[in-house]
DNA sequence: ATACAGCGTTTTAATATTCGGAACAACTAG
DNA sequence: CTAGTTGTTCCGAATATTAAAACGCTGTAT
């Protein structure tokens, strides 16, 4: 859903077709060729013709009744199956699990993409307290970097000058009770990241949800990745949820960094 | 100049555009213009103006060394947030995670995808023993039908002409070291699935793994989705693991429907 | 050193491909 | 019945796309 042609020599169908797929949201599973028309602002002939590709090549299905339109299951062969980072991702699993085994607690692994992290791992804890973030929250979910754990990390870690371009382009919204809706505020955790080497997450992103982060790092010592449990509130204290995990979550992740190519 | 493969495609950048997506899998996750230009019969400069867009976009990236393109993490974002299935994954997962706890085994939601079957959810089972699939798969991944006991569940079910219609299709090559090659073969184990309401995979797919899965009924009582269990190799008779784990899979999978709108 | 072969990339003019208005059929309200 | 949707089809216009050729660049072989 973002950006146009910058410059020339890019190839307007496949960019419209993309959107249409990417208009597809959780909130909004199914669309009719008119929303997708009017949101992308296209013709409804132009978005039916999009529509009908991508449908006759299986990405999406058509609804009998409504006549409406959702994804089809070919999407999970967009990439999913490969990814970026499958290495990283392989290495990783058994950390995962074996940090889940140990706390209880739901762990994931998250990359960052542009101000944003991306899951790319995720072992979910003990049944019982069934949250509602486990539901919304995927392998492949994008979540704003400036409100998680992970997040936290991966931004913590970048030269200052990229964070700054990328704080630039964010807006601090609200989205959970503890939300930091101030630059400076996040910037001096940032620091507070880079001295403790762990990132927590208190009700930033959504209420009743804490977590804890830790860097994972690549042979150069560059922070390619990290790794959090999520944690259900509790009357704990955050700071002795820090010290009873963080040193677990550490090891874990040098224990992965250690066998990254 | 070519019409599309079967008359389908209306949108011909859109299909090539994707065609370059799709090309990128685990066993290539890196490929360079020309080679995508071969593979998919197109000349160097049109390869290079999809690719280009592609990464505008984020859905490739570039390699700064050797300038090969792999893809980007906003593959992710295609589809894979949504999905047809979504809901039924949601129910699923607890019990999937239980299913887990009590058997030790990794356990898989799968539906099928014309002759595949798809995995939309899976929950690993305990460390140690890491099989290779355990990495090769993945959700997402996509499975022959005829050599998956999931597989063999969601066809099983299926009208007789559709099995028919969709075995046409597919040449029943050899996988495992026990893989069903012969069609009657597979016919009559269709049946015995439908008979014991159980499929079992006996290294079909791969050497060394085992599974058994069940059926999972949408309220109207067509079978949706199927739940399995993958049990690495081990000197037990097949038919006392089935005994010992086919109830306890069955009850999971009626769990699951019930639950299901 | 030199030539070569391959790569990704840019430019080009020609046209196949895509665009979107208009019209259609089916459906829902009022 | 009318008036408003919706998804869908058609078709001429024209634009966005195509592919050949040339450009640097990087290696390798001579």
């Amino acid at each position: 859903m973002r950006q146009a042609t910058d410059g020339a020599g890019l190839s307007q169908s496949l960019e419209r077709g993309l959107a249409i797929l990417c208009a597809f949201t959780p909130n909004r599973p199914t669309l009719g060729i008119s929303e997708l028309a009017g949101e992308l602002s296209l013709t409804r002939s132009t978005t039916h013709r999009y529509v009908a590709t991508l449908a006759s090549l299986g990405f999406l299905e058509q609804d009998d009744a409504t006549r409406k339109y959702r994804l089809g299951p070919r999407v999970l062969d967009l990439g999913f199956s490969t990814l970026a980072s499958l290495e990283l991702r392989e290495i990783a699993a058994p950390h995962l699990r074996r940090l889940t085994d140990t706390t209880g607690h739901t762990s994931n692994l998250a990359i960052r993409d542009d101000a944003d992290v991306i899951l790319i791992d995720r072992v979910r804890g003990r049944p019982g307290r069934y949250h509602h973030l486990e539901f919304t929250l995927h392998v492949g979910s994008r979540i704003p970097a400036y409100c998680s754990a992970t997040g936290k990390v991966l931004l913590a870690y970048l030269p200052r000058p990229d964070i700054d371009r990328l704080l630039d382009r964010v807006e601090l919204v609200q989205r959970g009770p503890r939300t930091l809706t101030d630059r400076d505020a996040l910037l001096a955790e940032l620091q507070q990241v880079r001295r403790t080497g762990l990132a927590v997450n208190d009700e930033e992103l959504e209420s009743a949800l804490r977590s804890i982060a830790a860097p994972v790092r690549a042979r150069s010592g560059e922070v390619v990745a990290a790794i959090n449990v999520a944690i259900p509130w509790s009357p704990v204290a955050m700071t002795d949820l820090v010290s009873r995990l963080g040193p677990t979550l550490q090891a874990t992740a040098n224990d992965i960094a250690a066998r990254v190519i």
